[in-house]
DNA sequence: CGTTAATCGAGACGGTACGTCCTGTCTTCGG
DNA sequence: CCGAAGACAGGACGTACCGTCTCGATTAACG
């Protein structure tokens, strides 16, 4: 997933020369990450305080990454774990739990950092391979749930499956984003959500 | 609304000297949105690309507002104009005639701006006066429309406002921010976020 | 003299904006004398150095010099003072007055710092400009004392002056430049050396 | 005379493992030699110039020489050749010999690199063997050419030779280190100086 | 003939300095 | 007093080398 990641069976040929520092490559991501938690944006972080704050030198990132959104990317995207797997019976507690896990994470700096993610993909070119790497893959888990849903006729049968994906993701993700309100649970965010999006929110009038 | 306007009825005593240009303000604003709309983001767009942009020093714009985030949030204030007014007829189509505004305008380049706004907000202090200027009033004027809704019997009795506001603009939002697909059409998307938030996404075997 | 003097007669047109720092000049030039005399080689003196030892910023100084060669050539310049003017009397006086002032001077650093101009020069391209301005009026001087003394017969009338002048300077200048023997006095060596060019080497056999 | 010559004969004990590369130190020092005749300075040359130049890794190297002065005396001290022997008749002609090699060489870049020696000399601490192994030779032929001459009574009685020898060498040195011009001959220049430096430049109304 | 050990090329390592650019403040001038 | 112009101290940028190190692959002489 890194960038700089030398697949080692990408050529049966090895790279000559000393090879590339594993504990570098850990050093200078948790180095990454403990300044987003510090609370500095993807800007604010300069190169120079994460190689400082992960002891190594500037050349050594640089020769890594190409520049500090890739490095970023890679961060974020090393930090947010495997892609999350679903019990598969209720199609409701699937998509509950997975919605419950936006911006929340065992890790207590993960939540800090995730929200410094979306804000730079659209304004930045360079981050839209951080859409394909990270986000796009839970975006299919949760298809595959709603999929599963209009089989089972849990969800209707005529459903547009990539506009249902917006109306659950939509709000939970708002509200990491902009927090609102910091003391929202995120499960019951995510609870209260799903059911009024299967519910509908129209009352007796529009019946 | 400008922090440093020098309200000239604020006080009854007249500033002595040189009263500030009027055409420097509008330079100054202008500098700032054409900027944006070229595609620099808040950190990217430099006090002096803006100041020669202008045809004014930095000094005239340190004068006015304290820092650039503060220039910024005037900037994007300035565009959005005035807060919308609805029909008051249909709760729906109130509803979709706000959702559509988002993330489109007449002028071209409010479009991109716009989803500079939000990004900072949530990661840079400064920016939270932006939220109280900007978008707060237009929650307000959607949180009228559901609480309308709710008293006609339009929409359910119990509702939820804050959430049913989240369901509605979440995924509006999410769309031009992150423009996973450019060409859709603004007033279809908030159309058929509208329709299905009112009738939910549950299917036969739910019910 | 120096490269960045803002001569204002120059133009009738003053300069828009703050003028510069004449302090500045005065911090820079004395730390670059400073480093210098500490031993630090022109190479390997650094221009963070100067601006950290002078209180300045590196933009500073780079808004004065165009690199570091031109920075020494204008610090080793304003520290070699006037240009020395003699007595007129006896020729052979002044020559001993300019030759014993090569490679010494009140200022206990001078001595220290002179020996790095020459060997810049030939290598320097950007060093030539220090010709024009340290060696060359020197020269002159010590030229105009020469052409006295043929007018005068107190030298040959055929003589070559240029290679007369190479033939006094050459040994004081390399033996300021390699510092064979530390310990020679400049004015000693001056005499002598002034002496046995007047009267030759050649011995008894020769004539 | 290279300071890492593994003398065979220093030790019994031959060394264990792969012999160096007698084809590297050569592409060393030739690659040294290109890059001082191409106009680089000492310091302006890097290491890993030299090391790209001669098709070797920077280790070979450094495993040679402990750092890039060392290097340089080097590369200077193996082109300058043996130490020239003069014909022993004329003590004039021996001089004009000696001298006219100064700053010229059959091989077209020693001219070119000369000049770069003396210079590092007196500000390198590092350099003051090169001194011994290049200079002081070369000064040791003069010296007893001179005592020749004061033996044969070409020269005076009481001669200071060592003055002398500064005085013969200074000009021509100074002419090759400053290059003030070029198009001098180098032996035409021996020569004038040699006799002027014999005659003495007094003129009539001196005696 | 296989072991052993120093060599080779290549290049990554932690650093330092480079020269450029921008920030937010200041200092001058003319209007 | 305002406006423009621009200098100021500071600090991050991305590049280039430094001198050291770590690789796998040679390349001899020794056992």
């Amino acid at each position: 997933m890194t960038s700089a990641s030398t697949a080692p069976a990408d050529q049966d040929r090895k790279a000559p020369g000393r090879p590339r520092s594993a504990r570098a490559d850990e050093a200078i991501i948790d180095a990454v990450l403990d300044l987003l938690a510090e609370g500095l944006s993807a800007d604010t972080m300069s190169i120079e305080a994460v190689a400082a704050r992960a002891g190594v030198g500037k050349a050594t990132i640089y020769r890594r990454w190409p520049n500090k959104d890739a490095l970023i990317v890679d961060a974020v995207a090393s930090m947010k774990g495997p892609v999350p797997v679903v019990r598969g019976e209720s199609v409701r507690d699937d998509l509950i739990a997975l919605l419950s896990r936006v911006g929340q994470s065992t890790d207590g700096r993960t939540a800090k950092v995730m929200s410094c993610l979306l804000p730079e993909i659209q304004r930045n070119t360079n981050m839209h391979g951080c859409y394909q790497s990270v986000i796009e893959p839970r975006r299919q888990v949760m298809r595959d749930v709603l999929e599963r849903g209009v089989r089972t006729g849990v969800l209707r049968p005529d459903l547009d499956v990539e506009l249902a994906l917006s109306l659950l993701s939509g709000p939970v993700l708002l509200q990491s984003l902009l927090q609102w309100n910091p003391a929202v649970d995120s499960r019951d965010l995510a609870t209260r959500v799903v059911d009024a999006v299967f519910a509908g929110i129209a009352g007796p009038a529009q019946r």
